[in-house]
DNA sequence: GTTAAGTAAACTGTTGACAATTTCTTGTCG
DNA sequence: CGACAAGAAATTGTCAACAGTTTACTTAAC
């Protein structure tokens, strides 16, 4: 199999890593890569084999990923992939929204001129796209605008605490929906973002940002609910293969 | 085989029922009462030693705690209590701010009168607590009434964020600091975002909430520094046994 | 054919031992 | 007296084996 060759050059980047955090690493992207399915148990002989480490190491990573909230530990019966129904998936843009509400917020007092400029050209970027319809280009900047704006908050606890949630989120698979005008939908809510942080206002820059976060939820489910009764009825989460904008 | 329901909702306690879910809550409570001082060592072997298990199931719990962030791992030379400076303390208070603003916020535009109600004797008990002075009262209704907010969000991500963010802060020994108003101050503010609750008006309990903890942190950061200016220089964070109310 | 009991296999929980690394101690040299 | 190197002790990292539990399978009875 190709595990040696994966864990390899894995193992170089992350030489500091003990054994442990390597195999963390590598059963989160099985996780977010959809190779370890939803739901399906996490053996831990099987990947202590694979990787070619005893199970100590795999027990600890798991240990780490329940914490994180990736993996779900019942007593004696081993870990599982969380499943993530329709309630979970509100909570996490909920939860969502109030943290980046609360990043536009912070950064608004703070922001500098350069730093908007920077945005500014992200959100232009979004522009072109979004008028050519080409989510293939629009969906990075739409992700480094947003990852942007939580970096210049400074703030370490809110950038990891966001960052969990969007791996949580990776568990529902229906990644972005794209219909409609769902681009330049969400390309004006993010100039609305970009004019409350250039004009300092913290309160309009929490309001616009966390809106948007909640827009994206209305436009996800309005297009889940739309593939769910249009025949597909098999009840999975995360078989449609649609695709929703922030 | 016939009671997989009857075991749901007692994973929770099942998870302390194995080793390392005990162990996991003793070193907790080790951090959090002190016992494991600020920036010391977490001795596997001692732990495993006191508790008279294996080193194992330490690991395995220092691993969860570290992703938790009461404890930070260093390679090779092991888990170390988190040490918190006065640049942690702003993270913690700024995303509480913005956690306990969303809650309030979530909670507005869902909550019943008897709910309301409910908060409505938590704020009155504070108000006579805080006429009599008396700290030792007041103190834990005021938990009791931002858990309660939190709890009816019914948003269990939330939940969990907000309470390890108060674990994190309690690594910061600096407990609650009663000076001045401080208790009227406090529930003043209380009975704002009871009145926005009230009015179901989502925007002011964000606001009224988000003020709150931020009202709380200046309150604290003013009399810690009181504190460290006149005479107690030893530097070290979290040695006043200051008291802050929020 | 279906169900139930009993048994075997698989898996998790835990432990003690060994290897690798760091930290402490000690003795020597400048 | 201090710096430094060598060795010893302590500590973390990893592993393989064993015990307890769950799951899967086989077989027998109805």
């Amino acid at each position: 199999m190709s595990d040696l060759t994966a864990t390899i050059p894995t193992i170089a980047q992350l030489r500091e890593n003990s054994l442990s955090g390597v195999v963390r690493h590598e059963i989160e992207r099985l996780i977010l890569s959809g190779e370890l399915p939803t739901g399906s148990r996490v053996n831990e002989n099987a990947v202590a084999l694979r990787l070619g480490v005893s199970r100590g190491p795999v027990r600890e990573a798991c240990r780490a990923l329940v914490e994180l909230g990736l993996l779900d530990l019942i007593p004696n019966r081993g870990v599982f992939v969380r499943r993530m129904d329709r309630h979970d998936v509100e909570e996490v843009y909920d939860l969502r929204a109030g943290l980046t509400g609360l990043a536009g917020s912070l950064l608004a007092s703070r922001i500098t001129d350069s730093e908007v400029e920077r945005l500014r050209g992200l959100v232009d970027d979004m522009d072109n796209a979004a008028e050519a319809g080409d989510f293939r280009h629009f969906y990075p900047v739409n992700l480094e605008f947003h990852d942007v704006i939580l970096q210049l908050t400074g703030n370490s606890r809110l950038i990891k605490s966001y960052r969990s949630l969007v791996k949580e989120f990776q568990l529902f698979r229906t990644h972005g929906l794209v219909q409609g005008d769902a681009l330049r939908e969400s390309n004006q809510e993010h100039h609305a973002i970009l004019d409350a942080l250039e004009a300092r206002d913290s309160r309009i820059a929490y309001e616009a940002s966390f809106r948007h976060v909640q827009h994206g939820k209305q436009r996800m489910f309005a297009a889940f609910d739309k593939l769910t009764q249009s025949g597909m009825t098999s009840a999975r989460q995360g078989m449609g293969h649609t695709r929703t904008i922030e």
